[in-house]
DNA sequence: GTTAGGG
DNA sequence: CCCTAAC
């Protein structure tokens, strides 16, 4: 949680900024964007120890920030840095707020509106909560006020009252207060890292968690609520949630309310809260413990405080009143989490828990968002994702992120048409997942057009079949960008070249269709050899590369000089720069050059060119190689035979 | 690891 | 290009 923590004691003069970690919250995490600034209340006692603010210096500072603007700090803009106030205490116990850095003026005012409004809520709540629960222990709750008329998210988490800031660059007010009443030790802890074990005590959390009351829970918030009026419900939800709400129904204000104020993760860990709009503190006990459970708490809070702001992300970004449901559903399983979570071990509550299981929820969360944004609900996203976790096992998995910036309702359209509008749907997650890994991507852009260019220079390039493929050699966010209009019609080579394949048209070859044709450009990036599993569990490699002049007469060349059969010292000869050639294609190259050189005549060449659309392998090559054959006797054993007309698996013989 | 050959 | 047997 990006907690700022300034405290200064007149008696002792300075007190150690141990407790005081600014790097941590703000570095923390992206999200500090969104919680810019953060305060802490704490008063420090003269030997140095952190006291828990009581009732009355919480008051003290709650009048400070009512009434005196120049005490807080707002900021203006999301790219605002940390702002810290730091609370003095004089030995006279008076309190103080101390203002590290200027202040904006920005929103001030509704800053203060914002706060005054709260507080006289908080109050009133208060009241009204010290009746009903002055018997019990302390107990926890968070207030979360987002605002969305000014897009500014106003909380009050773990008695931290914290505006959560959109990324746009909408001013934001971020304050927090945080009533401490843990060691010094613990506070560090707490703010600092939290996530660490440095807590000296040697209490167990759990041992906190026994003494304290039973965490808080929605039914405390309702409780509460339950004395407001339709009308003040109607002000507190507007508070809340920044609009107003016309909803008569009682219970569904208040649930919103309490979903809101309790969204936060709040651990009853920590010593001063803001509970169900009334600021509780805790009494003071095991101060060792209370130190661990602030650093639980923290660490919860830390993870929620991305969880909202994915929360709100979304929240915000679906306005109006159909947004009340999906947040609703958002935040109920938040909080369900958490309730669950208190509920269900008090002494279980280890951080690694609280993280996991908020952590999950976000995760899919973000997810389904992502699926939202892309309009294609292919369910198999959410498989790949999965797989993500696991790094790179997958090169597949990779491409995910990246694919998010992509619309990928044209990914889907292209792959439509790249099937000739045969209708079949090729599972975009499996072409995605089947691209290159997303680094490849730049370089895919960045070599395609070299590859184009070495192909005109070349001459004697096949455009029809070879743009086609040049252009689904690129995977389909640069595709989108490139010129779709080349996939609506498969090169008149395509169909055959599918047929020739002895598997079926399962989904995997189609799936590899495309991805196959895609590098003949390419070649140049030699990391681009992506390899696809197979149903046997073997790797196969996924890029067809089709040969090129240079490369058949590289290939001749070696052959020339090495003799047939010595197709590794050929590769390495000749084909050292093309990683993607390896001697087993060579050998099957030749193969087909031999089987070509010997069925070709040149009475063929017309026919062949207008068979297969395709150029012709130069008859001087051709005869190269028959030249070679014959030196080796390595005259095809029946190059007469129908055999031929298909070369060796896929090949259009004699041709590129 | 290479080669050869079938698919 | 893939897969494999045979070196």
């Amino acid at each position: 949680m990006e907690t700022v923590v300034g405290i200064e004691d007149n008696d002792d003069g300075k007190l150690e900024d141990s407790g005081v970690d600014r790097s941590s919250s703000a570095l923390s995490s992206p999200k500090q964007i969104s919680n810019p600034v953060v305060y802490k209340l704490v008063r420090v006692e003269g030997d140095g120890r952190l006291v828990p603010a009581t009732d009355d210096e919480v008051m003290e500072v709650e009048d400070f920030l009512e009434c005196e603007n120049s005490g807080m700090h707002v900021v203006a803009d999301t790219g605002q840095s940390l702002e810290c106030i730091s609370i003095e205490r004089s030995s006279s116990g008076k309190l103080r707020l101390e203002c590290s850095e200027g202040t904006t003026e920005a929103d001030l005012g509704k800053l203060n509106a914002k706060f005054q409004y709260i507080e006289q809520m908080l109050q009133k709540v208060k009241q009204e909560e010290k009746l009903r629960l002055s018997c019990r222990s302390p107990v926890h709750s968070d207030v979360n006020i987002d605002s969305q008329c000014s897009a500014d998210k106003f909380s009050v988490m773990d008695g931290k009252v914290q505006s959560e800031t959109p990324y746009q660059e909408i001013p934001s007010i971020v304050s927090s207060l945080n009533y401490t009443h843990s060691n010094q030790s613990g506070s560090t802890d707490q703010c600092s890292k939290p996530s660490e074990g440095g807590i000296e005590s040697g209490s167990s959390a759990s041992a906190v968690h026994s003494n304290l009351k039973p965490d808080f829970s929605m039914s405390d918030g309702e409780i509460c609520l339950d004395k407001l009026s339709i009308r003040e419900l109607h002000e507190l939800f507007k508070v809340t949630f920044g609009r107003e709400t016309t909803v008569k129904d009682k219970q569904w204000l208040k649930r919103r309310i309490s979903m809101s104020l309790t969204n936060s993760c709040d651990v009853s860990a920590t010593t001063f809260i803001v509970k169900d709009n009334k600021i509780v503190k805790k009494i003071e006990e095991d101060s060792s413990a209370s130190a661990n459970m602030n650093a639980a708490s923290l660490i919860s809070s830390e993870t929620m405080a991305e969880e909202e702001d994915v929360n709100f992300r979304d929240s915000s970004a679906v306005e109006g009143c159909a947004m009340e449901d999906s947040q609703v559903v958002s935040e109920t399983r938040l909080r369900n989490g958490n309730t669950e979570h208190q509920l269900e071990g008090e002494n279980h509550q280890t951080e690694q828990g609280a993280a996991k299981r908020i952590r999950k929820p976000t995760k899919r969360y973000i997810e389904e968002l992502s699926e939202n944004e892309s309009r294609e609900h292919n369910p198999r996203l959410l498989l790949s994702n999965k797989s993500m976790g696991l790094g790179h096992l997958s090169p597949t998995s990779y491409v995910r992120p990246a694919r998010n910036a992509f619309s990928e309702a044209r990914t889907f359209i292209t792959r439509l048409d790249s099937l000739g509008g045969s209708g079949v749907q090729i599972p975009c997650v499996s072409r995605v997942r089947r691209c290159l890994p997303r680094k490849n991507i730049a370089s895919l852009m960045k070599f395609h057009p070299t590859g184009m260019s070495e192909t005109a220079k070349l001459g004697n390039k096949l455009l029809g079949d070879r743009g086609s493929d040049a252009g689904s050699a690129i995977p389909d966010k640069v595709l989108k960008l490139r010129s779709p209009l080349k996939f609506h019609q498969p090169p008149a080579s395509e169909p055959a070249k599918e047929k020739q394949c002895p598997v079926t048209c399962t989904t995997e070859l189609r799936q590899e269709l495309r991805p196959k044709k895609t590098d003949p450009y390419n070649h140049i990036s030699d990391n681009d050899i992506v390899t696809v599993p197979t149903a046997k569990g073997g790797m196969r490699r996924k890029h067809h590369r089709a040969w090129t002049l240079i490369e058949v007469l590289k290939l001749v060349d070696g052959v020339e000089r090495c003799g047939a059969g010595r197709w590794s010292e050929i590769k390495r000869l000749s084909f050292s720069s093309y990683s993607y050639r390896t001697s087993v294609d060579l050998k099957d190259k030749w193969r087909n050059l031999l089987k070509a050189s010997f069925a070709h005549t040149p009475a063929d060449d017309g026919i062949n060119s207008r068979k297969h659309g395709t150029v012709p392998i130069p008859e001087h090559i051709l005869v190269r190689v028959r030249k070679l054959a014959e030196m080796n006797s390595q005259v095809p054993a029946n190059f007469n035979s129908s055999k031929i007309a298909g070369g060796v698996h896929g090949d259009r013989l004699g041709y590129l």
